[in-house]
DNA sequence: TTCAAACTTGTACTCAGTTCAGGTTTTGCC
DNA sequence: GGCAAAACCTGAACTGAGTACAAGTTTGAA
């Protein structure tokens, strides 16, 4: 999520298009490591495995670890940069002429649709590793910054304070629906509870004045 | 916050009864401590200051230091002892025939109350050391434990995932107040902001069923 | 072929957090 | 007052995360 494949060529890579050799092996690399680094935590648990264990299974030294993940905690956070590219593209559209509410919510439902592949896997090494619910602020968090921007981008229609709330009342939302789903359920289960969630959360909120 | 002063003498010491000479050098140790770190902290940044220095300055060990704050973050989010009884307190009541809502609101309030003293210092703490504001979760999340405890001593009234969703609901509020209160400002203004958060957010979910 | 930019690596460092064996202080009790 | 046990403090030694940097290697383009 922090600056390496965003920053590396100067626009965002074109990852189905003719990559260069050195991109490529940059994208290999960071899959190799993300990968090793997953299997080692799910085997032995967040706090078994250091990030020399993780290098040094991945073939790669400790020191490169670090280019490519900012911390420890972001090889279980950070996005595939195809996925990445993905989300990006969902926040293009500040969603200008919607009320904030419902912009909210199509961008993280948009956003669960994206995380189809990576959730199921998240929430177990949570349940596993307790370590990892304490020190994270959970996989939704990762995703804040972002939003941020973008709702930064949106035209402010109105008083800030009820736009931070609306905000971080969705966040809230989208932490609870995780939190709630059992992994072994079906993804449209999970699907439904965020729904769910949003639409509560957002009963007293979707209207901009009270 | 995590049980050194709770769990020392069996139950919760009595702060303004006789203490022990033990109890009261132990109670000014952990003062000693956090005011030489706030103060610390405050002139140089959080991250400038190693717990090597807040100890030296401290008159006190290294490993001493880690016997009353588990890490360098809680010596800035913990709260002294006389404080945390009054939170224990107001937590006795688990508020069992007002709906869910309200008790939180009620609860929430009350700890704005407790905070009068610490919150302006702290907030110009973390505007200080941006460090803190990433790697830590905000003021708010360290009374999180203890009120997800007293939640769970209320008589679940029904659904839990509205439950789930409406306690951390409160808790946005809440951070959501913090974050736009200006410590420049009255303290009673915060309160204020607060009790518009609670009461935005919670217009949809004040009610059990939608 | 050549050269600059991008990438990797080992080394060496700082600091957070843990463990533990000994020394010191407090307390309850005689 | 004196004593033993419990509680407390401390220094030393250790693990592991994260950073800085200089030297080496690979890639892309001319």
């Amino acid at each position: 999520m922090t600056g390496f494949f965003q920053t590396a060529s100067g626009q965002r890579c074109a990852l189905s298009a003719v990559m260069g050799l050195r991109e490529r092996k940059k994208l290999d690399a960071w899959r190799t490591i993300r990968s090793t680094a997953l299997r080692l935590i799910s085997e032995r648990g967040f706090d078994a495995v250091s990030v020399e264990d993780i290098a040094a299974a991945a073939g790669v030294s400790r020191t490169t670890f670090f280019t490519y993940f900012p911390n420890k905690e972001a090889v279980v956070h950070d996005l595939d940069p195809a996925e990445l590219q993905q989300w990006r593209e969902l926040l293009e559209d500040p969603r200008d002429g919607m009320p904030l509410w419902d912009a909210l919510t199509e961008v993280l439902l948009g956003l669960a649709r994206l995380l189809e592949q990576r959730l199921p896997l998240q929430k177990r090494l949570f349940a596993q590793s307790p370590e990892l619910c304490q020190s994270s602020r959970g996989p939704c968090a990762s995703y804040q910054p972002d939003l941020e921007e973008w709702l930064s981008r949106r035209t402010t229609d109105g008083d800030d304070l009820r736009t931070a709330l609306t905000f971080s009342t969705a966040m809230a939302a989208c932490t609870t629906a995780i939190a709630a789903w059992d992994p072994d359920d079906s993804y449209e289960h999970f699907r439904e509870i965020l729904r769910d969630c949003l639409r509560w959360a957002g009963a007293g909120l979707a209207r901009p004045v009270s």
